[in-house]
DNA sequence: TATGAATGAGGCTTCATTCAT
DNA sequence: AATGAATGAAGCCTCATTCAT
């Protein structure tokens, strides 16, 4: 992205033009914002367009339609913040920390990041369709099981946790309190209050979490 | 719905017709069954009007446009699924038994109702406006958090549950796991395959949230 | 077609609208003005509608697009000639008179009928696609072969016609004249001057014509 | 054509590149292509430079735009093919010998090149503005007719066709039942079945087409 | 209460063409 | 001589909504 600041070649006004590149995150930028503010239907070519420092046709030249535009949004989207959990460095800490941390980081990870989450509800919605045709997206998320594997064969070496830990029931678990807690705000406070999404209900929230995903893997005898 | 089936006030030849509140519930199923399956904006008033008995217009003539219909298919989807919520004894149970069949209960309950959660879903990726509205669907959800503060005061009562515990925190839990597993279905499987959604795993992924919640309430001495 | 000069209902200005076949044959009507003009692609839907009483809109309304129109176009344009071939009253004639007044026929009728030549010349452009799907044209064009047949076997029990007669051949040949008399018009006026389509040269070249056909169905001895 | 596979002039790279007239055969073999198979306006400049070794660029750099390479694709495929019928050798042959010959040629000249007969259907649905514009191929038609006339002026002078024999006519004859034969076989043999287009139809109609074009020729006595 | 016909605004996309190197 | 990137005008079509009976 920062292609974008690069200086223009030749000084010319125009610099940043012809450099294929740094138009076309221009325009997935412009994309991820619309779409994960206004669904896949509700966005308007135009205003994605609006965004961008080209023009609508450009956008048809790089991608082909808007549902092609969508796609790359969506694998953007995902690369975009799983590389962000790639840089976590877990195998140095015990697995009861290493899990702890990851949970930990999940939920604010998630917390920072609500287009991401906004274009996974669309994508639901959508009964994901277009993830399922994805095979990016879908290489993207091998890390996370593998992180998760690594973490249960160490604690269960250790005597620590559960013989029958599964790493995608762990995930399913994380990614369900993470998850919800962007996705539903919107309902849930309009329903019962905003206290939980204040920073003192998050931080709380954020310790619970922690605990009961801990608390699941755990021998009941070891248990916190 | 056996509303439909009512005998034709007279003689008309028209039976079913002549029945405005009949015709209501029927666009208003309609209605629910479109904007689940679609969401807002790519629903179409036309295909309502097809899955109805009746007409286009008479969609305008009940309700004033589509956003407005939209309103009172939210209002009935919630209506529909509280009520079911509302039949649930619990208070001859114990506390801990309470809680256990509340979240199982719930855990099932919105499995068996996927209208009603993609409702839910849609409705946040609209920031919940139409939500906020209603105060007729905020009074809905005040019986849920009654039954949970119920709970939590006998448990504490008996001296089992930790005394900082929160009812609507507690709701918060029961509703992230439960919804979780029915929204997020779409993307999950597509990246990690469907087996937590076969039968197997979701009675597995139910044991779990149930012990999950009940672990998060237990003092630490007393957990199971 | 009268339809549309009907009296309207109640003496309302908008009386023709709520007529909706005559709104549908308004349209046809310029559709099949606009598409033997301009060609398929080149037809411009806007331009269609300007000829009409109707919009744009309405187009879409009674035709679900462009090509379903041109479609119906050249259904109604195929149906308005061959019902003036149908009139042609042959059976009281010798024979060889009723081939002779055929051909002459058919000659001066594809010339008084331009649109449906060039909706004709179109349709061969793109392969006949839309024609080899209507069911309804090739049902239409039964009765000239009919017709032709007819004649055929009058003449060969007369002892006249040659006994190898074809009526498609004889379809083929009386069309290849006449059609090509009016779709070739342009090039051939603009490459060998415009003598032969001026009145004088039309009428020479239509009994040549007569002429042809008849010699190729006579046998040797007789003919003229 | 074989233009293309000339040496390169020195012993640059690109070999066939830098050869400005092969580029433009190579486009203009390319724009018949398109043009006749789709039409004018169906046809894309897009897919033109697809078919082509070269880039949408060369063609405006070569041609100017899209109406200009259309009239340079029709005079490229008149040329082509009045080239062809100017190798035919009629002057050893007696009248009706060469009558016969040329008509039978013609026929089958036609037949071997649809691309040439699909472009001047195309400019007759455009009323032969780009052929009316065109001195070049209006000179390109001359000999047909001198041939002809020569052919005319011989057997008037053997005493054997007809004094008021007109070539133009003639030619209009011929061209009629040769060009219908191509350009009409799509709607045709969708009416009215394929079997005349098949080989063995095809020479009973060449057979015919020849015998109608001489009898009218002919003095009456002397008909064949 | 009911209905088929009508509508206008606006959305997505295509295409020939030109720019800048 | 050659090329990838850029452009603006215009085309087809959809949709929620209203009219007239």
């Amino acid at each position: 992205m920062n292609i974008e600041n690069a200086d223009p070649p030749s000084g010319r006004k125009s610099g940043w033009k012809q450099n294929p590149e740094a138009v076309r995150q221009d325009i997935l930028h412009a994309a991820i914002a619309e779409f994960a503010e206004k669904g896949l239907s509700t966005a308007r070519v135009d205003d994605i367009a609006a965004k961008t420092k080209t023009s609508k046709r450009m956008i048809y030249y790089y991608f082909d339609d808007k549902q092609t535009l969508y796609e790359h949004a969506l694998e953007a989207a995902y690369a975009q913040v799983r590389q962000g959990e790639n840089a976590l460095q877990l195998d140095h800490l015990s697995p009861q920390d290493a899990l702890a941390k990851l949970v930990a980081f999940t939920f604010d990870h998630h917390r920072n990041h609500p287009d991401f989450i906004r274009m996974v509800m669309i994508e639901n919605v959508h009964h994901a369709e277009t993830l399922a045709k994805s095979e990016a997206i879908q290489k993207l998320n091998i890390p996370v099981i593998e992180k998760l594997a690594a973490i249960c064969t160490r604690g269960q070496a250790d005597g620590i946790f559960r013989t029958d830990v599964d790493p995608t029931v762990l995930h399913w678990q994380i990614s369900a309190l993470s998850f919800f807690n962007v996705s539903n705000r919107p309902t849930f406070s309009a329903l019962f209050g905003d206290q939980l999404f204040a920073e003192a209900g998050q931080a709380a929230l954020r310790e619970q979490v922690v605990h009961m995903v801990l608390a699941s893997v755990y021998k009941s005898k070891d248990r916190p």
